[in-house]
RNA sequence: GCGAGUAUAGUUCAACGGCAGAAUGCCUGACUUCCACUCAGGGGAUACCGGUUCGAACCCGGUUACUCGCUCCA
């Protein structure tokens, strides 16, 4: 399949088979926001569940959390959210590039400088051996007149930006005349702040809300909480926290499907560790995580990781594994190293002591903190796009027919196996096969459908990924045996009644994905 | 957010400014001994709001959503 063929065909399917829905498609939709059907619910629990087992029940020093999504808004402060968060945009109207308004004008300011360089250069040629670089600066009209420039849009930059004077920031590109790089017009929009996080008010009666925001990560539920779990659980270090919770983020363009919403969920864990020690952990849990998607059964040549050239406010190294999406690489998961960043604002804003006493070392300290971070949408994303195939199959009469198959891990699979009567208007056949779907759809989800030929049965099973198939013919009635029939490999086996729960629980189990 | 394009049954596509149709899927029944069989019947759509017109799915304006470009990230 074509990869952009294949991106339509994972939306399509997804909304077909009651995986994903755009929100409040009644209304015309909600940009960016999604709804998980009936099978993506399974699907995505599925996955959240794998993840859990794998941080949490694997790692006798990690520990889960589910920590509020309200917060206190200090928090935010502390993260550098509030301040980092909080670019103000301009548009050139004729290149329709965008810009950072405030990195416009420092650009500007470089040039300046570039200039007051240039004039120091050029005296230096002239005047030789005898030329005082610290007196011309201090007396040469034209270097003056710029530094004079250049410190007054200092000023007034650090003004509008500290004030949010967006009017005024606009005014002063315009006065500078600077143009765009790429159509080299000064036809600018106005400038608009740009949000990341969404705010909501705290207390009922207008007029005394106090402004509280959506969190934009779940990690901060970690970070606040670190003693509390530190000491309720006596862990040593090195030890996590791990979370999964839902966050929220207003994109400038959230597009490409479950991709970037801005309601989105997030699985984290933070590592504490020794300061000094982060690099080490650093590189084990990237191995860690890699070794995770790839016992899924995703293909090693369609990951790769990433390393970050900016490194955000809070981070000394970071990568990214890569998923080759049907729109190309992109970030799936980060695993950052975030230094002591976040337990220090903190233990710096809300006055706490944030520090763990090692008894090896018999000091107190901040520890350092190491992060897996990865999105459930986009990994939800990334095993459909690896999951559905379109392929040829033999028909009937030796026909050869096209079925659209989700080839999902049998652990991630919504329903883990379908009993389907050969005939359905044989009620001796549609009985037993009732009596077999009402004995095992305590042990997993399973499915019962009798509404069309058995071929056009296993079709629907194969489209929503459904590993095996229990077929209830004329001899189980005589014998107590029916086949299985496996989705990927279509063969079929026989086995007796009271060995499907076994059998099937036995291959779905995710106990597999964790032997190494 | 800006620009361009798109919007008709669940899906894929038709319909000159003049009765909105097909295929497929779905539901019901019949038939069928292992990979979308066949037959009969049924339900189902012009994204939304307004304008032009005797008459609008079709022309015009606006709104919304989606796709593609420009930025950021899980």
């Amino acid at each position: 399949m074509a990869q952009d063929d294949l991106f339509k065909k994972v939306i399509s399917h997804c909304k077909e088979y009651g995986f994903i829905y755009q929100s409040s498609e009644v209304y015309d939709g909600l940009s960016a926001v999604y709804d998980y059907g009936p099978y993506g619910s399974e699907l995505k629990n599925n996955l959240k569940q794998y993840w859990w087992k794998s941080m949490v029940q694997m790692h006798e020093n990690i520990v889960g959390i589910d920590s509020a999504i309200f917060m206190h808004p200090k928090i935010w402060k502390a993260s550098g959210h509030v301040d980092a968060f909080n670019d103000p945009l301009i548009d050139n109207k004729d290149s329709k590039k965008r810009y950072r308004a405030d990195v416009l004008v420092e650009n500007f300011m470089d040039k300046i400088e570039v200039k007051i360089n240039k004039e120091v250069a050029k005296a230096k040629k002239r005047f030789g051996d005898a030329f005082d670089e610290v007196q011309f600066r201090s007396t040469n009209p034209r270097v003056l007149a710029n530094v004079e420039k250049y410190n007054t849009i200092k000023d007034r930059l650090a003004d509008y930006m500290s004030n949010s004077k967006l009017d005024e920031l606009k005014a002063l590109i315009e006065e500078l005349g600077i143009a765009c790089e790429v159509s080299g017009s000064k036809n600018w929009t106005e400038v608009r702040q740009f949000n990341l996080m969404f705010s909501t008010q705290l207390g009922n009666i207008a007029g005394e809300e106090g402004k509280l925001y959506l969190r934009p990560e779940t990690a901060q539920g970690i970070f606040v909480n670190f003693l509390n779990v530190q000491k309720s659980t006596r862990q040593k270090l090195p030890f996590g926290i791990a979370q999964i919770g839902k966050a929220f983020r207003n994109e400038i363009v959230a597009r490409q499907f479950i991709f970037r919403m801005r309601e989105f969920e997030q699985m984290e864990m933070q590592f504490f560790v020794r300061p000094g020690e982060e690099m080490k952990w650093y590189e084990y849990w990237k191995d860690a995580r890699l070794k995770w998607h790839l016992a899924l059964g995703t293909p090693e040549e369609n990951l790769r990781f990433h390393d970050h050239d900016n490194l955000a406010h809070y981070a000394n190294a970071a990568a990214d594994i890569q998923y080759n999406f049907p729109f190309g690489f992109k970030e799936l998961e980060g695993i950052h190293s975030r230094t002591d960043f976040d337990l220090n604002s903190h233990q710096e804003l809300s006055g706490r002591k944030l520090q763990y006493f090692d008894p090896e070392l018999n000091e107190n300290y901040v520890p350092f903190v190491v992060e897996t971070s990865i999105g459930v949408d986009r990994m939800f994303l990334c095993a459909m796009s690896n999951a559905l195939v379109e392929e040829v199959v033999p028909g009937t009469e030796g026909k050869e027919s096209t079925r659209v198959v989700l080839k999902l891990h049998p652990a991630l699979a919504p329903v883990k196996c379908a009993v389907l009567p050969l005939k359905r208007n044989d009620d001796n056949l549609t009985g037993k096969a009732r009596a077999i779907f009402n004995k095992i759809k305590y042990s997993f989800n399973a499915q019962y459908d009798d509404s069309g030929s058995i071929g056009k049965l296993y079709r629907r099973q194969d489209a929503i990924g459904t590993p095996y198939c229990i077929t209830v013919d004329f001899e189980t009635l005589e014998d107590d045996t029916v086949t299985i029939r496996e989705r990927d490999s279509l063969a079929q086996e026989r086995i007796h009644i009271d060995k499907i729960e076994e059998v099937v629980r036995q291959r779905i189990d995710m106990k597999q994905l964790f032997v190494e």
